[in-house]
RNA sequence: GCCGACGUAGCUCAAUGGCAGAGCAGCGGUUUUGUAAACCGCCGGUUGUGGGUUCGAUUCCCUCCGUCGGCUCCA
């Protein structure tokens, strides 16, 4: 079965995702114990399940007998405190597994039991604890010196989180917190938390126009004027984008039967995300992906080994009945919209279609300022196919990547069951990591609507399918590049690129013109003739994050020029008005990163 | 789906088991202004839905809907 490049973990598990080198780890590691004992000195009868180290900060999952609330949380870091001042020592010490399990039954810790009993063989019969206070712990270490040794800590928020994250088990308390070996870093992390807060697409789409969600049709976004400006300018980019790559540009139905989807797969394996329904007693499905139907387009006609590779491009809207839990604004919707590609070619072309990929995304994402970062998936333990398959699939896309000097990192054992593929991440202007785009190499979908060309010999291959969405979905996309810009679009993205800021009412007849001018040169210009005092205007202009603000008043008027504002405060007077307009205008064609505040950004980075 | 939290005017937020309030936005008027908020006035609400408790519910309880944080980090 095929997938597509927008199965993708949420933007909070990337934050958590850990970094398991962290220098910090031991701290981290300290702090969940810290907690666990703060825990059970307010809650004896709490069982305990695992504490680790995570990306930023620890967590620590407990069964409690009530749930926690926020004062709990703070009663909870005061004890941590006391711990603090007390500077117990870790202690480590080791016991062989019949005493540990003992132990641990003994004390009332059922979820430690399981954890010693799933110890393989291969760690050893001897089980390690780490002791500071009265506190105990089966670990595996290291912490540091003593609970003085923690930095200045804060605990985040309380979550739901199955046991060994397994629907089937108990559900435990989840508290999130972190620790970092400074107050400043603790303020620099506590502060990017709000930052991305305050730049949440959720928020940033309302405030700017740009659509809204509704609870008439849950998770599926209704784009305004101003959202679908922007959209549509991605659009046209990717567009550009494809067609320099050789795309043709298809479309395919929303409503299609559920043969089609047994013949894929997806009626055995994602029905429980679709949308099914019956199309006159004929049970269908809406469109969760488009590979399928593209298949359908190349089984038109017999297809000769000149004819490869054929390049499809699929915009169409796909439906996805995702589980309400997953749903989170932009970034999961349950009507989204791909810039799907797909790729049928012959075996031999597979290395020179990866490098076509690997160049469209990254030609894709540049004008955003993305560097994007590729990770090569390989076989999973449970795999489809032969050691000597995957030995040539991954060979071909590791190959592609040697052969194309993008550096790449190996995700062992990665890969989708069928076939190996090459995941695109990218690091917008929190830090954060956002997987995008996947490049799939797939050579089950062809098998299963049996495709074929003809050799040069007369013979019949079958074709290998390459899929791949660069955006991913113009959804998520959006949303993740208004967190990065903070709203603040480049010209070329921005919904309105210039507002004409009359000064007074008798200059609203040349702002017209000037927003003609502008209107001519295909740039989105509108004009404020609010009976407004212009600084109201200018000051209305930055908060929708305007790139540029045009004032003219008596001065303009006379020269036939503009006084452009830039949203970054920068200011000039006078400038005649077809000058400007030529500056604008090739920036945008240029889709330059512009205006952009470069010492702004990059403090975000830091 | 599950755990928890939340839902008051378009937005941000108050309040109380006893007449639901403010700022901004909107509307009307005055002001005609040179780079981030002029001034005056007016309008604005079935407190998400349905039910229950109560003399009385926006407040307490339950249902449903929606939203948010999580549910893959393995001692």
């Amino acid at each position: 079965m095929a997938l597509d490049g927008d199965e993708v973990r949420s933007a909070a598990a990337e934050l958590l995702d850990a970094g398991a080198h962290d220098p910090l780890d031991a701290m981290r590691h300290s702090a969940s114990h810290v907690m666990a004992a703060a825990v059970l000195e307010l809650f004896p009868e709490a069982r305990l399940g695992i504490g680790p180290a995570i990306r930023d900060g620890f967590y620590y999952d407990f069964e409690l007998p009530r749930p926690l609330t926020a004062a709990d949380l703070e009663a909870i870091e005061e004890r941590m405190r006391a711990q603090v001042v007390a500077d117990h020592a870790f202690e480590r010490y080791e016991q062989d597994r019949p005493t540990a399990l003992a132990e641990l039954e003994a004390a009332g810790q059922p979820y430690k039991v399981e954890i010693v009993r799933d110890l393989s063989a291969e760690d050893g019969q001897v089980i390690s604890f780490y002791r500071h206070g009265a506190f105990t712990d089966l670990c595996r270490g290291p912490h540091v010196a003593s609970t003085g040794k923690l930095g200045p800590f804060k605990l985040l928020n309380t979550a739901g989180a199955y046991w060994r994250g397994d629907e089937t088990r108990p559900m435990l308390q989840r508290i999130y917190g972190t620790v970092w070996e400074t107050q400043a870093d603790l303020d620099q992390h506590l502060w990017r938390l709000e930052e991305a807060r305050k730049r949440d697409h959720r928020k940033l789409g309302r405030d700017l126009d740009l659509f809204s969600f509704h609870p008439e049709s849950p998770a599926a976004p209704f784009w305004h004027p101003k959202g679908m400006a922007l959209w549509r300018a991605l659009e046209d980019w990717s567009w550009e984008v494809r067609r320099s790559g050789g795309f043709d540009e298809v479309r395919t139905p929303a409503v299609v039967r559920k043969e089609l989807w047994e013949t894929s797969g997806h009626w055995e394996l994602y029905q429980d995300n679709m949308f099914v329904l019956d199309d006159s007693d004929h049970p269908s499905g809406l469109k969760p992906m488009n590979c399928p139907e593209s298949m359908l387009i190349y089984k038109t006609q017999l297809r000769s080994y000149r004819d490869l590779p054929m390049r499809l491009a699929d915009y169409s809207w796909l439906f996805r009945r995702e589980r309400t839990g997953a749903l989170a604004g932009m970034f999961r919707v349950r009507q989204l919209t791909q810039d799907d590609s797909h790729v049928l070619c012959r075996d031999d072309q597979v290395i020179d279609e990866v490098n076509l990929a690997l160049t469209l995304v990254r030609r894709q994402y540049a004008p955003f300022g993305f560097e994007p970062r590729f990770k090569l998936a390989t076989r999973p333990p449970k795999k489809l196919g032969t050691d000597e398959f995957w030995d040539a699939a991954e060979g071909k896309l590791a190959e592609a990547l040697k052969s194309g000097e993008v550096p790449y990192e190996v995700d062992a054992g990665g890969g989708a069951f069928y076939a190996p593929k090459i995941d695109v991440f990218l690091d917008d202007a929190l830090g954060r990591e956002w997987q995008m785009a996947t490049i799939q190499l797939d050579y089950q979908l062809p098998q299963r609507f049996d495709l074929e060309y003809r050799t040069a010999d007369g013979g019949f291959e079958r074709p290998a399918v390459l899929h791949y969405a660069i955006y991913g979905s113009f959804e998520r996309w959006i949303g993740v590049i208004t967190e990065h810009f903070a709203g603040a679009f480049p010209a070329w993205l921005a919904p309105v690129q210039a507002v004409v800021i009359p000064i007074a009412d008798r200059h609203v007849a040349y702002a017209e013109e000037v927003r003609s001018a502008l209107g001519a040169a295909g740039i989105r210009a509108e004009v404020d003739d609010r009976t407004e005092r212009m600084q109201a205007k200018v000051r209305d202009a930055q908060q929708q994050q305007v790139p540029v603000m045009l004032v003219v008043g008596d001065r303009d008027v006379e020269a036939r020029a503009v006084s452009p504002r830039l949203r970054t405060g920068e200011e000039r007077q006078g400038v005649p008005l077809a000058e400007f307009v030529a500056d604008l205008s090739s920036r945008i064609a240029a889709r330059e990163l512009w205006p952009v505040a470069a010492e702004e950004s990059a403090a975000y980075r830091s």
